[in-house]
DNA sequence: TGTCTTCCTGCGAACGCCTTGCAGCAACGT
DNA sequence: ACGTTGCTGCAAGGCGTTCGCAGGAAGACA
């Protein structure tokens, strides 16, 4: 039961520098490829298969989820893509070393946070020291109650992305 | 996106008791119920529904995932029973309050571990510090890099957030 | 520029996990 | 013992994802 590919970063800065890195292995460039490529560059987080999918769709009628799911999946062989379960949905797929951030979900109103990978190293320590894993939580969020919902043992519908 | 049905926990002890609390519900005992609550009981840990079906087959033959899979279903909506996603395979259905676990796998090696809640309260306490965040990992695991795998990471692949 | 190789594509079908609709059986209150 | 109706097995379906295939096109080479 694979959870993360275990695979090394391979950050891009701009959409050439991710097709020359695709070049660089050997790979083509196809029409399909380069514009899934310039849909994750272009969203500004992780976005479902098939929601890139449907950016690609405007401008390259026809293609296919399954050509999506096979572009995302070479990408994150590479290195320079990574995909996180939020629930129950599809797997939301990012850019690596792109504003890197870390996920948490909420029990209760099911608003997803999410916060730079620092602001949890307090958390990642205490995690070392007690089981000796180095732990990351851009896979799997960190599931718990956010401040708000344990304040008033309510419901929310907050969709806010929280501190950095 | 449901993450985790939000329900009281409804620890029980026995067979008898969890029976007790589904009658006290209004639901009725049926032999497939029964078979999967004493599945649940008997086993060492949290199982898939395919696995709960296989050994209350071998006492019904013929019985059906999907009944399996509903009375699940309720249980977990009465608080007895919980579900962990530990990778991308099936869920693994537990009961509450039976030596409560939390877990963590490995990014590299893919073994899944298991700690008692109090291992990780310090971690815990870092995470509300850091996010407000009330953390469980009942429902998704801690994903990281055991001590053991980190010792030899030197050679091999490394995981996406590098610590140095 | 053209030719050749083979990677990549769209299509369709299938997968794994889970849910749902349905008709009939059986658990429980009376 | 009887009537309700909750639960069942069965079959089909849904969703997210993968696979097999034949044809098309990207890129190396001439």
């Amino acid at each position: 039961m694979t959870v993360t590919r275990n695979v090394p970063a391979l950050p891009v800065e701009t959409v050439d520098e991710a097709l020359a890195a695709l070049r660089a292995s050997g790979m083509r460039i196809s029409g399909a490829r380069r514009l899934v490529v310039e849909a994750l560059f272009a969203a500004d987080g992780p976005q479902s298969a098939e929601e890139i999918r449907a950016a690609v769709e405007g401008r390259l009628p026809g293609c296919d989820l399954a050509s999506v799911y096979r572009n995302l999946d070479t990408l994150e062989e590479l290195g320079m893509v990574r995909h996180v379960h939020l629930g129950h949905g599809p797997g939301l797929y990012g850019l690596v070393g792109h504003g890197e951030r870390e996920y948490l979900v909420c029990a209760d109103c099911q608003a997803t946070a999410t916060v730079a990978p620092a602001v949890l190293d307090a958390a990642r320590d205490a995690i070392r020291a007690a089981t000796g894993y180095e732990a990351s939580f851009q896979h799997f969020p960190i599931v718990g109650r956010c401040s708000a919902c344990a304040a008033h043992a309510g419901h929310g519908r907050e969709d806010g992305h929280a501190h950095p």
